[in-house]
DNA sequence: TTTAAACTACCTAACGGTCGTTAGGAACAT
DNA sequence: ATGTTCCTAACGACCGTTAGGTAGTTTAAA
């Protein structure tokens, strides 16, 4: 149906899948159903197409976290974190999307690296204030004896890559083995630590 | 001097930097002061000079964590475990190799993922089985009172992707940020935490 | 309401460039 | 004499991109 939409996806999937250098317009193109050159219709060139598809990603992936975080608005601080980790390992399974935003956030095409960061450091800051003001809540309410917010909040975006990152290499047994045996850790250590 | 040495450790660098797809026989060839073609002269291709690299980072990696480890002998475990992830910043800002065998692992070229895979895992199995063996021997001796030695050494795994990923994207001030914070909870967390 | 212009979305053909790779030969060491 | 290590030249394949054309749709004036 509508091309453009198509080709957002289809690329985001491709680019998630092989990189940059190595996703090619042509098989993009294919996969759509049209021939290279339409492609040029819709985008400047591949450095258009490319920075779109991040951008869509970003939009789409920061609405879904916030939508999480709405949903569970009234559980305890705990469940909420953890199962936030747990949905962004379905988020992950599911769609390219967190694949293709978690691969470029670590390795972005050089000669594009500064527009992608750009892009995606406002995304990650924008996540760990969202998470730094829950720690902070639960602390000043007293729902959670959070002995130091800041830190917690960077361990906890610590903790998020290193679960996600064991999506992309192993998969998702193991990263819910990783969760499982990190999490209890975690939660007990930003109780009980003292900076 | 020896070409192939030369080649190894300056291919190293630009799949580091470009990845498999990214990264160019001509300018590998052209840093190294040969010209393309003579790469032929002691590799079969791209892949080859690429899983040799891969299989020289990994051994030269596997080594300098033992090294790492034997120099730090006598000393307690938590300062011992703290102290590699340093280390580990240190390498990865003062090396390629660190970064090669990283972004390797992550994001391998999905033409060759197999024979990666079959690389990586058994040396990341290798130092997830060392961290575990540390933590059993140090809860036996009752030189830190953890838990759990298992879901300890997961989390410690979870922990070291967490800050080198961090390392990558963000540079070594991130990661030192991301330690200082995630360390004395994980500490405290796996002495605490019951499963 | 018709008609002409403009625009959109696709096409085929082809461009220049880079890619990894091979052939074949020269210099040199073993 | 054989093998190693480099070279130049060139191959075919694929890359992203552009030119130029053709339908079909929308817009706007007659």
């Amino acid at each position: 149906m509508n091309a453009k939409r198509m080709l957002l996806e289809t690329a985001l999937a491709h680019f998630a899948e092989d990189g940059y250098e190595g996703a090619s317009l042509q098989k993009i193109a294919e996969e759509v159903g049209i021939k290279k050159p339409s492609i040029y219709a819709h985008f400047k060139g591949k450095d258009d197409l490319f920075l779109c598809s991040l951008k869509n990603a970003l939009k789409e992936e920061k609405r879904r976290i916030t939508r999480f975080f709405i949903s569970r608005k009234d559980q305890p601080l705990d469940r909420r974190l953890s199962e936030l980790l747990a949905f962004l390992q379905e988020e992950y399974n599911r769609s390219s999307e967190s694949k293709f935003v978690l691969r470029m956030s670590f390795f972005p095409p050089s000669s594009l690296y500064d527009e992608v960061m750009k892009l995606i450091y406002p995304f990650l800051d924008s996540m760990e204030r969202r998470v730094l003001r829950l720690m902070e809540q639960a602390k000043a309410d007293g729902t959670a004896p959070i002995a130091n917010p800041e830190d917690a909040a960077v361990a906890y975006m610590t903790l998020v890559d290193g679960i996600m990152i064991e999506m992309v290499y192993s998969g998702m047994a193991s990263a819910k083995r990783r969760l499982k045996a990190s999490w209890p850790i975690f939660w007990a250590g930003i109780q009980a630590s003292k900076t």
